[in-house]
DNA sequence: AGATATGTATTACGGGTGTTATATAACATT
DNA sequence: AATGTTATATAACACCCGTAATACATATCT
């Protein structure tokens, strides 16, 4: 008879992150994922030093997901492209994108190198490249939390009649709202500026304290 | 007379409310509400059916706290300051904000009654009235979904460094941006708003499914 | 083939949870 | 004073969790 299957970290990742797709991070333990795999708990302790481990590295897959969403090209409009993609993902994996944005999260998994990805694609927009760099910082900022409101919304299930149709169409119309607003504000002055201090700047590595 | 209750319903709450402040949705368990209050778990059952209800009512707790902050009057621009309240909340209270607005909430304690409330409060502003019910409640959305956006970021901690005068002017902007915005729309067409279909009404009574 | 190493399965420990059954103590009524 | 009622306390049940110790079976090496 054949050895049985050697469990892989990826195995184990994937079995996580299905578990966490269906039940949340809060379902995610490690019998579960071992149900998932059809093993024991073991296979998940050999790939991984304890469940914390495991987590994170689910997250970072779910990470993975959410930027092929964002690259998916459904309108003509890239910048809006962007925005619907974070949606597309909130209603298609609603408990993988409530455990990357909906929780307390020191790790900050999703946060900067996701924003930074957005930042570099936004740079050689039409569109935008009559903005000043931190102007597109701002810009991005406002869309981004526009979307993320969005996004809480759909995942949440707190406007339980909603249809799909008219969440783009809200994107669509916040978007230009900020957008043209952001064209009406450049350039801005220094002061102007200054008055927005800590926005301009992201921290663009992930906060990783080393505990 | 029948006996005196040393715990009452509104003690229970109370300390369920302290229990969630401090440690969030997850923690509230019947034996940490006991030792908030300093008394066994029986009161916790006696006064409630199960944890379910008494979730339930704690979360109600928390909507009232959320309303009174809103009802605060740091600006002198009205509708500005519904936003504010919102964030101000989020942040001093950012796990009870977390527990209305970033759980799949199938109760839907806080959405509906909120925005009916914070509807009504627009209806009579200057600014706002030449718009028609419909318009502002769009508008409404938008601004809903921003601050909701904001708040979230700051009670799961994704933007670490950002400073509360800068959060404000963010909310600021986007205000005056989508406000705009809303005025330059109007009136919609009525094929506009067919457009926007779903989003032109909200569901006012709390979605209570009797299971 | 036999020994060894290794990935997996099983089991168990300690602690958390919701909930309930029972015991206790304080009050109200008779 | 005795009784009944009722709020509270205690303890127990069944179930979940993370994790470690142990047992087992299989692949690899000698």
């Amino acid at each position: 008879m054949v050895r049985k299957t050697i469990f892989s970290r990826a195995d184990v990742v994937k079995a996580g992150l299905a578990v966490m797709d269906k039940g949340g991070v809060e379902n995610l333990s490690a019998r579960r994922v071992a149900e998932e795999m059809g093993a024991s708990t073991a296979p998940v302790y050999s790939n991984f030093a304890n469940m914390d481990d495991l987590v994170m590295a689910v997250k970072m897959a779910a990470v993975e997901l959410l930027l092929e969403s964002t690259l998916e090209n459904p309108t003509d409009n890239p910048f809006l492209n962007m925005g619907v993609g974070v949606l597309e993902f909130a209603r298609k994996h609603p408990l993988l994108y409530g455990a990357l944005f909906l929780q307390a999260n020191d790790e900050c998994v999703a946060g900067p190198g996701f924003m930074k990805e957005l930042l570099e694609r936004m740079a050689v927009l039409p569109d935008l490249e009559q903005l000043k760099p931190v102007e597109r910082i701002i810009l991005l900022r406002k869309m981004s939390l526009f979307t993320h409101g969005l996004a809480t919304h759909i995942c949440t299930g707190l406007q339980p009649g909603i249809e799909w149709k008219d969440v783009l169409n809200l994107l669509d119309e916040a978007g230009d709202a900020i957008l043209a607003d952001a064209v009406a504000r450049s350039p801005r002055t220094e002061e102007d500026l200054a008055s927005l201090g800590s926005l301009c700047e992201f921290p663009l590595q992930p906060t990783k304290d080393a505990k």
